[in-house]
DNA sequence: TTGTACGCGTTATCAA
DNA sequence: TTGATAACGCGTACAA
């Protein structure tokens, strides 16, 4: 039914492996049975099936992409700079999100195996030593983004680092009460944003020598409606914050939909500082910690590429920084 | 280095046969020996080549998705259905982003041949006869999401009406100066969003007895300063329009912000529509014509799935439709 | 420079 | 119920 390279060795009156070689452009073929070869593909229309390639090759050509709930704005941002970067390499993108721990594991066990993709690059999860191991066991290239093993390639942004700059610029135009509305844990793993965030509170905290008061802090889900929660929660309190920190923009959103309920004018009666720099935190005006989400993505796909082409390279751990932008929501 | 079928039959003391059959639970293979074979596979960890397995089989377990810039928040919305449903079906989603042309046709011609999908589902990208029919001739399934062929399923949703629900709704509540920011028309293609949507105002237009005025008609790209631009040359000229349907609701983002800066209120003095229902015009009380995103891409994904177990399957055209939501951009 | 034969890891067919 | 063997389509030694 379609054209496999025996077709083409037949019309063009040689044997397969001439063709290969055409194919593959190997230099030792004579101009002129090229040229026949060459001929006979174009009429054809011979495309050399890629399933069996990789049978021999054991390459497949694409790169796979697990993230969790990618659907959420980070993860697109981050998702825009792998995907131009895998362009530019010419590969296939395949998507793995996974929601429940479940799909998580599964993921981390099969693929491995599989060997569908060339490499990995996982977003915001980090595998536990025994996964990381077995990565390298089977020789897989790994990378992570926004994620950690010492096994591992990883990409990390300073959130410890991110907290604290939003905190000492709270700290410096006055506010002394200052709410922290984090996300939950998500996995029981050590790397984590949500716990790396509180302890950048905490620190720029002590630095300035204001004391640290969990009842300001609340821990909710990474989306609007936890935010819009916890600032009902922090801001009908009988002593409530002057400024909200907010572990991501698009809790942070939430906060400013629980502020103008509440007619608290912002940033008259309250400072509201996000974290990531999505989109929709330019729009809204609202000041945010700065991710290099789409910085992120990309370099993370140039490692995973060098990580193929040299496997035993051994694992990297880079970071990248954060970027105070001052918006509507703090500056009066 | 990685097990394969014939280490498990030589643990187990048994032919390939045997293990195949076991692995694909095939009914004909005695309980005992059955054991014996699952017991080798544990223990060596093996699990099947899926690359082999494809290369018999001709399934590859995977879906392509081809989008054009899926990083607009309309695709994700839409995407977000895909991937739901692929992952109900355990299959894998394979991304081909397309930006220019050049990928499109390339995607197009390579796709078909490839066979690294099971079968396509194609967003907002309207192929001409030619490529159509080669898709069905190859026998590769495909289903068009926001586009149409006549020889391939397509779900479309009515674009026009949509528009048509717009205008008609400004007409009612009292507006005769109607500007209409429209998306550029991307793509020679005879079915196109843009195109549709005119339609759609000039015909309500009509039915009102309202005189159409190509005056207030502008088109530009589908973002935000897209949407900005085409505002500040409708809302400077010297009669203004009293109510502006924007194609998209990023556009019409654009266009809150021109008003914002051009001290004309929204909505006492400026009645805004978009077109979409991202979750951004939510956020914003933005008024717009409110597209089933997610849907189109689950029941995109549910029809891909017949048509791949059933490739005889006609064409079929499937209609979804819009509706209006009247936020705080038109409700003084 | 070119053709042949083998192997990649499966599934499927056919005898036994 | 089972095992050997032939495909699947390609890359690649090896021989010519």
């Amino acid at each position: 039914m379609m054209a496999t390279i025996h077709d083409v060795a037949r019309i063009a009156g040689v044997g397969i492996g001439t063709v290969s070689r055409v194919i593959n452009n190997s230099s030792n073929v004579k101009p002129g049975t090229r040229a026949r070869v060459l001929e006979a593909i174009d009429q054809l229309g011979y495309k050399p099936n890629p399933i069996a390639r990789s049978m021999i090759s054991k390459r497949t050509n694409s790169i796979g992409v697990i993230a969790p709930f990618f659907t959420r704005p980070f993860f697109m941002e981050v998702l825009q700079g792998v995907e131009m970067a895998i362009a530019t390499y010419g590969k296939e993108l395949v998507l793995y999100n996974v929601r429940t721990d479940e799909q998580r594991d599964h993921c981390f066990s099969d693929l491995p195996m599989h060997r569908k993709v060339d490499g990995v690059l996982i977003l915001s999860l980090s595998p536990d030593d025994e996964v990381a191991q077995k990565f390298r066991h089977v020789g897989l290239p790994v990378v992570l983004v926004d994620a950690y093993s010492p096994l591992l390639t990883s990409l990390v942004v300073n959130n410890k680092e991110g907290a604290s700059q939003a905190i000492r610029y709270l700290l410096q135009v006055g506010h002394r009460r200052i709410g922290f509305i984090n996300g939950i844990v998500e996995g029981n793993f050590k790397f984590n944003q949500a716990t790396d965030r509180l302890e950048g509170v905490k620190c720029a905290l002590q630095e300035a020598g204001v004391a640290f008061d969990p009842e300001l802090v609340v821990a909710t889900e990474w989306n609007r409606v936890g935010g819009r929660d916890a600032a009902f929660h922090l801001l009908t309190r009988e002593v409530r914050p002057s400024a909200i920190f907010v572990a991501s923009d698009i809790q942070a959103v939430g906060v400013l939909e629980a502020a103008r309920s509440l007619h608290i004018r912002v940033p008259e009666e309250l400072a509201v500082v996000g974290f990531d720099g999505i989109e929709i935190s330019e729009l809204l005006g609202l000041s945010t910690v700065q991710q290099p989400m789409r910085q992120m993505g990309e370099e993370g796909i140039h490692k995973l590429m060098t990580l193929i082409d040299d496997p035993a390279h051994p694992p990297e751990l880079i970071w990248l920084n954060t970027t105070f932008v001052e918006r509507a929501t703090t500056s009066g």
